[in-house]
DNA sequence: AGCTTTAGATAAAGCGGTTAAGTTCGGGCC
DNA sequence: GGCCCGAACTTAACCGCTTTATCTAAAGCT
């Protein structure tokens, strides 16, 4: 047989369509007896609703979507992806919401997959990543009166959603155990310069010069490619009074990074350490394997999901979440600078 | 002003609403003349389709799903998911069609979501995963009559559409390769035992022992996990006939071994060839960098997303392609054994 | 008994599209 | 001129479910 509608169920049951549809939603306006009797033919027939059906009734698609705008490779490449994918999931999951993935290769077309998706009524909400300084995203989301979680912050001059881990707070960690081991050269090899917690991370290592009187702190910004971490590297390995340390923006960078140290003879930790903000698999399968700033990236995504799903409920809600702050986890990679 | 529909078109470019669906869907029915007007109108009012309303009529869901029954946290770990799901995407995108991923424990909850969505006419088709041998799923999708694309095979006794590289000839190469250096002690960190691949791989190498005369060759079976990767290792290697090569069937599982290789003090490539199954990033960041069995994941993905698409047009179809076989790439971590 | 109240159910109107089945109308043909 | 035909539109039904208004009958109250 083809699938059960609720009229199907109706018959069967001996009743109106819409006291199939009390029924089957919890809701008041039939008894409790028809109601199980109701239950019990849908059950019986193998009923399920139709997400079409229900979605044009009421406005809820059922899902959220994820645009990312990244040439598709990295995807691949970064651990960072399928991790914040399964989280968001795992939050998702416990509602039965889907989530909807998009990548795109430019800014134009993610904004333009915004405005068509909330136009389609295709997702209820949206989670966004990698917030920028001065975001366009923001008032054009806005704008679109769609609820959106943004996953990084703390955001300001926007009435959008977002968590937050405090990156500032884990550079100064790190830096602080950088200093502390004696180092006074580092090197910051940095993400994209647009990204919001890029330069958060920036500022902090500027403001740790004077605190720690070291005698150099440069960022260099990167695209997060594991190509320009290595030329970075060899750049700055090459210098006469070259860092006696390297903080890499990911794991797959400090990986790229730690590569260029062997290939040019640096001993690792001896004459250079290396320190990964994104810990990961890579990060711990190399040897030395690579002293990190962790976190919870899967649970992060689950709480930003959860939360979102409260917005989709209650859309005057504004979210802002803080979860913990990434801890340093000292491996291999780091050591007092030679002659300390 | 809220969402338009082609009501309110309609009434604006002053003809039916039938007139309007007509004209945008660039069917016959309505002069060219009045085409151009009704487009225009839409265009002005930015009108988009209604998917839920769109879908309540057809069939089509306009999305595609995608169910993992994996650890979560695996997802993070494998490049491999994330090249296969941005390389669907690309392909589902020609069509603008959407991937709904459901990331779930357990087999049972992954049969769930097949039956639900496709009841729920929430997906249009799906796409499978790593087949297994005597895979209970086959018969029950044939069952649901929802169009399918599995990435693997070649797949016999079931209707389903696959899409498979030839992973025996690219196992032949690398043992081949592997004997004309002088290897005669192999070792196989395989992959799930009840995966085809793995039985695919696995069986080349038995035959290949014969063919070879080598003096051994074993298949472990493992769980893809890094860790297992890295026991399984450190028990071959202290043995006292150790192998002087081993293939691993991940790229996560080599790098594992590699790591304990030089735990164990055993030289890559001088006293241990290490080859990988699959290459990504990670088998290129190492140091020596790992000779890979390679292939164009991403692209074999999109070929399989472009398969789904002409299946769900046309369900009779069955699809049979063969994606091009992986090759070998050389680097630096297989050599001829000490003494050749 | 006569009235209101209310629980329990029904009927029907959407939601935003698609589509089969009319309806008009101008033009070609005999 | 009458007839037929196809092009260009219109009408209205329908997809499966939700929801509001409406109806019915039994219970409650004075």
């Amino acid at each position: 047989m083809a699938r059960p509608t609720i009229a199907d169920i109706a018959e069967r049951a001996g009743v109106s369509k819409g006291a199939v549809s009390f029924a089957l939603n919890g809701r008041p306006g039939v008894s409790e007896e028809t109601r199980r009797r109701i239950l019990a033919v849908a059950d019986e027939m193998n009923w399920r609703p139709h997400r079409a059906a229900r979605s044009l009734g009421n406005a809820r698609a059922g899902a959220v979507g994820l645009i990312l705008s990244r040439p598709a490779r990295t995807l691949g490449l970064e651990p960072f992806f399928g991790q914040i994918v399964s989280g968001l999931q795992a939050g998702l999951a416990e509602d039965g919401t889907a989530l909807q993935l998009l990548v795109v290769e430019d800014p134009e077309a993610e904004m333009a997959a915004y405005r068509n998706w909330t136009a389609e009524r295709r997702v209820d909400g949206f989670v966004l990543l990698d917030p920028l300084i001065d975001d366009p995203r923001f008032a054009a989301l806005e704008a679109l009166e769609v609820p959106v979680m943004v996953l990084g912050g703390p955001l300001e001059d926007t009435s959008l959603s977002f968590t937050w881990a405090d990156d500032s707070e884990a550079m100064h960690e790190a830096v602080d155990y950088l200093a502390a081991l004696g180092h006074r050269h580092v090197v910051h090899v940095a993400g994209m310069p647009q990204f919001l917690h890029t330069k958060r991370r920036t500022d902090v290592l500027t403001e740790a010069k004077e605190r720690h009187e070291l005698a150099e702190v440069v960022s260099i910004p990167t695209d997060y490619s594991d190509s320009e971490g290595a030329v970075i590297t060899r750049r700055v390995l090459s210098r006469r009074d070259r860092p006696t340390a390297i903080v890499y923006d990911s794991d797959v960078m400090a990986v790229a990074g730690l590569g260029v140290a062997l290939e040019m003879g640096v001993r690792v930790p001896q004459d250079l350490s290396i320190l990964s903000f994104d810990d990961s698999l890579l990060a711990r399968l190399t040897h030395p394997s690579l002293t990190a700033l962790t976190r919870d990236t899967q649970g992060w995504a689950a709480e930003a999901a959860r939360g979102l799903l409260r917005l989709i409920a209650d859309p005057t809600l504004a979210v802002r979440h803080q979860s913990s702050t990434p801890v340093l986890v000292p491996r291999e990679s780091t050591a007092p600078p030679a002659g300390h």
